[in-house]
DNA sequence: GATGAATGAGAGTTCATTCAT
DNA sequence: GATGAATGAACTCTCATTCAT
């Protein structure tokens, strides 16, 4: 859809406060008109937007799991973080843009579903390599909260080598739940 | 500054969206020319506020670093996690809204000249304890990101024990950093 | 024609403000191009809707009329408010929808030359029997105006009794032209 | 207030559809962002000046039920009956485009207010002089409907004698209450 | 004939900023 | 200095209408 790909090179390149309804059917040659009978509104076009970017994501990840099982905490965190760092650095600026739409606008059921998918294969590999102390949930919540902190950054930073960013990211997570 | 406390305030409460000129004058019992003779623009006064929330933190660390001096990289980074932590839960909605306009704003050179002499305190800690492999540099952004990603996740799902969380993000930035 | 019913049924449920043109054609199970095809512009499909109304109740005097010509003024009165009220309130949000559409758009002609066979035979019974000081136009605008605004506001209040409204109906305008 | 005469030369030359926020400022020699520091939006516009202009009836039925209480039913109609189409036909297209403006809209309750005192004066004369079989509120009902549309009416037509009109008005109310 | 994607003028509303008093 | 009425560009969204298929 060329209204979707219009409003993330938005996203990309302006941020999000430069995402305007108008902006966004321009930059696609299409009139305002058409982008609403596409998009009820411009927080569905938004969290087409995300949902789009996390199903590719939580596709990537259920990919590398079924490939071949992690064999250890060690090595699931290794294969998540290189995912997850190869999906935000991709398109770094929009991810980050996304990241923020997210926290502002209220889910959308089916963003909201698939964020949940995401988090519940996390908790899977944490929940069968490593017995916390701290409950899932909260482990799960402060891992995420490391992969999106740090690669957001790297992203700002203009970083653009995923391998290193996911080595980071493993040590970082493999910290906080370790021995 | 009445002002800078109302918008504050309406940052806390109500979010970055809420927080206009004339919101944040009218909350201070002030005119909105008023507003406008102490901070030349909008992004002069969010500016403001979060160099000052930054300047508290400077502060703070640099009052911990010099009542005692680390004596290993686990002791200053639990001890600057701890300030950190405690900064951020302390009005946890105002410093995510701050966070996000920071992301958002071309950055003021006062809040600019503040953020790194914050980088450079701990650069300092880093370099003194940790010859990382990684440059000092991407080492501080990332114990920043991570920093500033659990406390804002912590934050938003409503935790308020600064010493489990500190706890945590001490694990996770000694797992970066560590051997 | 079932883009007429789609477009009533709508007038009757949701008012005029929310009879749009592809709303009606949808309701209709047609397509807005064929919609356009039977009624060359909103306008013209709500003044169809008008005209059809005002045949009805056209058809409904004539016919009341020639199965028993009014024997007095009372009589012929009577009769006529019956027949109004009891069209009024068969669909009553409807007809006051159409009255206000009315009011809004320049009169197409068709629905112009009804309304005045209508006023046509009502000033003829008003002739016949009422020598009135006022000119017949005046008496019959007069009647009309006390037709619709009682039964308009009958309807808008709820009621469904067009026999008591009729009888009110009949009160008021026989008092208006008597003695 | 020039905003509010703006509003209503607009209602009353071009209708209610040609009233938007924009032309009524314009009109008024200001800008829209002053039409909306005085009133919210577009619907207190418009209840604002229907408020005033059943202000104005409501003091004028006050002004001449004090004056000289009714002495009889005829008298108490027939006075109120002028009042009233004096203050309709003054400027009859605004006074129609406010009398479909209030049936389109949610009352605002200052107007509702206005209106409940204007019908418990008419019910009140209702009450002393005529007990009716009909209830005093449907009586009141189609009293205020015979007013409104038979001066209604007369606006559209052009009539500009709010003695005839009385008269006509009075009749007709009289034989709908009457023996 | 029928379709429905596309159009775009125009609606209501917001808010950072200015400047005469 | 302080005030706050005034500004107007810009925003989201609607809907009657067209026209290539």
């Amino acid at each position: 859809m060329a209204v979707l790909e219009a409003a993330a090179r938005i996203l990309e390149t302006r941020g999000l406060e430069a995402l305007t309804t108008n902006a966004a059917a321009e930059r696609a040659g299409v009139s305002i008109g058409s982008l609403y009978q596409y998009f009820p509104s411009k927080q569905a076009l938004v969290a087409e937007l995300a949902r789009r970017q996390q199903a590719g994501l939580l596709a990537a990840l259920e990919r590398e799991l079924q490939s071949r099982p992690p064999r250890s905490l060690a090595d699931g965190v290794r294969r998540l973080a290189r995912i997850a760092a190869q999906a935000q650095l991709e398109r770094a600026a929009l991810a980050r843009a996304l990241d923020q739409a997210e926290a502002n606008q209220p889910a959308d059921a089916e963003l909201e579903r698939t964020n949940r998918r995401i988090g519940a294969l996390v908790a899977d590999v944490l929940r069968q390599f490593a017995p916390t102390a701290a409950p899932v949930e909260v482990a799960t919540r402060d891992v995420f909260a490391i992969v999106r902190g740090m690669t957001d950054a790297a992203g700002r930073a203009g970083e653009d080598d995923p391998a290193g960013l996911a080595a980071r990211v493993t040590r970082a997570v493999l910290g906080l739940l370790g021995p």
